[in-house]
DNA sequence: TTTAGATTAGACGGAACGGTCTCGTCTAGC
DNA sequence: GCTAGACGAGACCGTTCCGTCTAATCTAAA
């Protein structure tokens, strides 16, 4: 869906149609329907938007429902934070984990991130294809991952005792980010500083109190 | 909204409006908008469900906008579980602190609450009045409550060692809760009787080890 | 019995929308 | 230069939907 072929026959001649203006349209549709919803967002705004024809986006991608998918799809693949950074081994685990708290909480509290999670969960019930997007999310599990690996890290160098640093992982990044996700998912004023400072401290406190080695 | 009393003037005659009919409507708007979201229900599929004329809903409820925020209202107000019954103190707080986990899983999993979530944060960008409903959700904070007096009651009685037990009882309440919540919110399928049970226990010895007295 | 108001079924107006079609223009390849 | 196909602007069709209106029926209070 990547490339523009909307549907069926594509093979015989060339594909003239312009990469650009499929991008416009992608582009233009991301937004409207992250804005609208997708019941509210009309074809015609979206091409309108795209500096486009409504023909040309039929011609694109088929109709609403396709372009509704593709739309997703390429903002699902969009990450906006850098997963490289997600967390550093200073040898300080009530740090370093602060540190990785307050990098989950900005990458969940992103505006567009919280659209399309919003859009998302709206209309899971009417395009159940949705659900492949998050279930193949490999995101989530990376992170887990990268906090897995540091936590064991610190298991075998005795900073910490973390038995199963799967579990402890997985715990980790859900307390270190519900609160924000939930807050943007509600549209309700986001955190501030403060308080995410407070929360940061607050998480990397609680893993590390229950992984203190005896 | 509660009452019979839909736009302005109520005071003069008697109101001889069925409290039925308004019931029976309020119950097929709630199935119906749940079911369709707030775009795709249509008043006439709620007023066929309710087995009612159209004019009566209007008549009622004055438009579909107020009669979606009477929806909202009145299934946020419904609670399916009883919270007396989210914790006893047996005195072993791993125990206790697991089958509170259980408790917060299947409360939050009832599909009539996934379902309302789901319907609330699709449609909390165009009716920003539903963020009252959320913000004045008095039923977490009293969770939260009840967890805290509890880990006081440890923290005294030196089984735990809880010097702010709200700030404990807001992570408890949260771990034990979000992965839940997140599943049924996705639509995935609910977590297993094995998975919930690990989840608890999980939840409940991270909470333990991280406020074992010294 | 009378009557005011609730209720029902359905028609209706006005608007929006999805998707198709037409027509005229433009551009890339032959 | 010719032609096929992309493109823009917009008309167009069939449908859906909200909210109002009408006319007829029912019910509870006076």
């Amino acid at each position: 869906m990547a490339t523009p072929a909307a549907s069926g026959s594509a093979q015989p001649g060339r594909d003239r149609r312009s990469p650009a203006k499929h991008a416009a349209i992608l582009k233009a549709a991301t937004e409207v329907f992250l804005r609208e919803g997708y019941t509210r967002a009309s074809v015609d705004a979206i091409a309108e938007a795209a500096g486009v024809g409504k023909q040309t986006v039929y011609g694109h991608f088929g109709d609403k429902q396709r372009l509704f998918l593709a739309v997703v799809e390429h903002a699902h693949a969009a990450s906006p934070l850098d997963r490289a950074d997600l967390i550093t081994d200073t040898g300080d685990p009530q740090a370093d984990l602060t540190a990785a708290t307050k990098w989950l909480i900005r990458a969940v509290t992103t505006p567009e991130i919280a659209a399309l999670h919003r859009l998302t969960i709206a209309e899971l019930t009417h395009h159940p294809e949705l659900q492949r997007s998050w279930r193949d999310d490999e995101r989530g599990q990376s992170l887990i991952a990268a906090i897995a690996a540091y936590l064991a890290g610190c298991d075998r160098r005795g900073t910490l005792d973390v038995p199963d640093p799967q579990t402890a992982a997985r715990q980790f990044v859900w307390l270190a980010s519900v609160e924000a996700q939930v807050r943007s998912l509600r549209g309700i004023e986001p955190l501030s500083s403060r308080e995410i400072n407070s929360i940061a401290r607050d998480t990397a406190t609680l893993i590390v109190r229950a992984h203190q080695p005896r």
